[in-house]
DNA sequence: CCGGTTGTTCAGCG
DNA sequence: GCGCTGAACAACCG
């Protein structure tokens, strides 16, 4: 389910429900009995994170691989965390819960969040040289670095940018950097316009592809990285560095 | 029914 | 204590 973009969405979606007080709690949560009575300040997130901000503590809420939410609906499954406020609910199922105590300025460097209006590019490059000898199929996702991208945005984003997922980050040239840096806020954009509109697999050009939509050459498919992901590529127009 | 997956954490081992 | 590996977890689709 989730990718940065489709928090985002969820984020907005969720709007209503900002400045609302908790009615009652449902769900195999444990601390739920903490949110009866509570008034909602807000909602935030984080790349992957969605987070429930209440006065003293934040529920973070984490889709993970296969969670999924409904607003003001039920599936009949016991959701992992249901709220129901006067008017409406807000269930989170298979998702992984927990609570955040104090300050989120204290926990999260908002500026690693390719989506978020403190995202630093520059922040991403001083990190990166520290590490010049990991491929990019790793480096695109670690959490710490790039806040939010996953392996559907590691496939886009570096078909774009025309570069080959194996180059070392430290291999790049400034300029394929800066790009590849730029297109991850661009296509996360795209990607949640896409998203709200129910149509962003049609806009997908190499994940899931057969076919190279720039050169008709077959694209290769290779399980990469330290976690064995997907990774569709051309080995024509995407340069090894 | 089986295999696959838009993700993360942790135990176990060398 | 580190890095690596595999397992574990979750629910739905084709």
């Amino acid at each position: 389910m989730p990718e940065g973009p489709k928090i985002a969405v969820l984020k907005e979606l969720a709007e209503p429900f900002s400045r609302q007080v908790v009615a009652s709690v449902a769900g195999n949560f444990k601390d739920k009995n903490k949110l009866v009575g509570q008034k909602i300040l807000g909602f935030k997130t984080w790349g992957k994170h969605f987070l429930i901000c209440f006065k003293g503590f934040t529920v973070r809420v984490h889709l993970m691989l296969f969670g999924s939410y409904l607003i003001n609906e039920e599936s009949g499954k016991t959701p992992t965390l249901g709220l129901t406020f006067k008017k409406g609910t807000l269930n989170f199922y298979a998702s992984k819960i927990i609570i955040l105590e104090g300050d989120l300025d204290d926990i999260y460097d908002w500026s690693t969040d390719v989506m978020s209006e403190d995202w630093d590019p520059k922040a991403a490059k001083a990190k990166l040289k520290a590490i010049p000898n990991t491929p990019l199929y790793d480096v695109l996702f670690d959490q710490d670095i790039f806040s939010g991208v996953g392996n559907i945005i590691k496939n886009e984003v570096l078909f774009r940018t025309k570069i080959h997922p194996a180059t070392k980050v430290g291999d790049l040239p400034t300029d394929k950097l800066n790009e590849l840096l730029k297109d991850l806020r661009t296509y996360s954009f795209e990607f949640q316009a896409w998203f709200r509109n129910d149509e962003l697999k049609k806009h997908w050009q190499a994940y899931k592809q057969k076919t190279c939509p720039r050169d008709k050459n077959p694209f290769k498919e290779e399980r990469m990285g330290k976690q064995k992901r997907r990774t569709f590529f051309c080995e024509k127009c995407q340069v090894f560095y």
